[in-house]
DNA sequence: GGGGTGACGCGTC
DNA sequence: CGACGCGCCACCC
């Protein structure tokens, strides 16, 4: 069986483009809603930047994280963007741009 | 091994 | 989605 980190990383990984997900998402789909926690650390030390798009995770409430270090958070708000994402006053319209995952992404 | 901390979530006020 | 408190798991000292 995987570490938690793993699942985080694997799920993390499956957010397609012009999608986001919340921390409780991914933590739900790690096997434990609880995870949360866990999830933003995960992503705090995440490894793998280059393939692990963590400024596609944001809190339940569509809000960028506050202390996004990897340049400011204007930095997570541009990514988010440049997939197409409209960002407004650093939160995201989940009703519209929250990932659904299908039967058939697993 | 014990204690504190954290990119969170949910219940409750 | 205003604020406060508890719980969860992993990591650092």
């Amino acid at each position: 069986m995987e570490n938690t980190f793993e699942k985080i990383y694997e799920i993390v990984r499956r957010i397609p483009k012009g999608t986001v997900a919340t921390y409780g998402q991914v933590a739900l789909l790690a096997g434990n809603p609880r995870l949360a926690r866990v999830v933003g650390y995960a992503l705090h030390v995440n490894p793998d930047p280059d393939s692990i798009p963590c400024y596609r995770v944001v809190n339940r409430f569509g809000r960028v994280s506050p202390a996004f270090a990897f340049g400011g958070e204007n930095r997570q708000i541009t990514l988010l963007e440049a997939d197409g994402i409209p960002v407004t006053d650093g939160c995201v319209d989940l009703t519209r741009y929250q990932w659904q995952p299908e039967i058939s992404d697993f």
